[in-house]
DNA sequence: CAGAATTGGTTAGTATGCTAACCAATTGAT
DNA sequence: ATCAATTGGTTAGCATACTAACCAATTCTG
């Protein structure tokens, strides 16, 4: 009954503000939040990326980014080609368009980010930040004990396909550790 | 390139994190994070509400609402009836199969915070609490001088219509701040 | 090296959210 | 009392995210 029952309700309420804004700004663009983060990461990185690199930059599942991409793709902001190394892979680039406006569409998030944070201390934007940061690693940890029974599970009920796709929660977890240490992001 | 950077990015990975954790213990009872809300609501409020006070109280749009109650409502956790008073509304009622869980689905969006904020310093917890309204107020204000140019355009691009759909953006202000009051949630 | 496991990508289906546009009913202004 | 505006609800269409299931290619292991 304290203080602490409204946590969730605000944090779910300030993310949905902070991303509406965005998109708000970037719309005149002809962008979302989830495609310029997209764009971003791309331009970032030094060598082009696979969609699996962009989904564990992204934090989101590998499908996601398939449909992302081929919004991107179609609105001509990426270009994807099969990789010389690797033939599951696809490269992903940047088109020209995308290159002559990352700039724009970066300071747009940096001048969002700076209103939006402008009254706060240094100090509290800190306290917030390593809060939230626990917060989110707590939320992440397995709740499971068996990482492994999973995938097994799937193998034993889906015969007919005899796959048994990767560990997600494993997975997952590297590619949100992966993305919080490369991240110089919004 | 200081810390800030990353504010956003936390932000979004924290609210994403939480809603999937609670989504993954509200699934064997059938229900998600957005389901469990309204009910919640639902269950909270003295009388039946309409959809228009459910929107309110969930801080989302209308036709948001309609397709969960759609949802709802085919898996028996609603009912929804016309309003004698007001032949527009519908008054949303909780079916028995709700009534019966709402203490065990409220208890689990209980523990999970109380689990999720449990290395937390109730001191910090004020702070980021603090900062996350503030923000979310920033990311709330209207952007944009003119609240009536909008629905103007509306009508000047949208002959056939006519119809001008009251202002949005003041409806959704008016909306989550009375959210805000109700508020004893999540 | 052969078979098993893993990895990259995809499709299908679902859940949530939004805006634009619309109808029907009610309220308000003159 | 009537016409305009507002309000409650809906549909259509899109964006973004997920899981489950799958194929093809690569890598790992015995």
């Amino acid at each position: 009954m304290s203080n602490d029952e409204t946590f969730g309700q605000l944090l779910h309420g300030t993310a949905r503000a902070w991303r509406q804004k965005l998109d708000r700004r970037l719309k005149p663009m002809g962008l979302s939040q989830a495609k310029w983060r997209t764009l971003m990461h791309l331009s970032i990185a030094p060598d082009a990326l696979t969609q699996a690199e962009i989904a564990a930059r992204l934090g989101v599942e590998e499908p996601t980014v398939v449909a992302l991409l081929h919004r991107l793709e179609r609105e001509a902001w990426v270009t994807r080609t099969n990789s010389p190394h690797d033939r599951r892979c696809k490269m992903v680039l940047l088109g020209r368009r995308a290159q002559r406006v990352i700039a724009q569409i970066n300071a747009t998030a940096d001048k969002l980010r700076h209103e939006l944070l402008a009254e706060i201390t240094e100090c509290d934007l800190k306290t917030c930040m390593r809060v939230l940061a626990r917060v989110r690693d707590r939320a992440e940890e397995s709740d499971s004990r068996r990482s492994a029974t999973r995938p097994r599970l799937a193998r034993v009920f889906a015969e007919p396909n005899g796959q048994t796709k990767r560990g997600h929660s494993i997975r997952r977890k590297t590619a949100r550790r992966r993305a919080r240490e490369a991240s110089n992001e919004t």
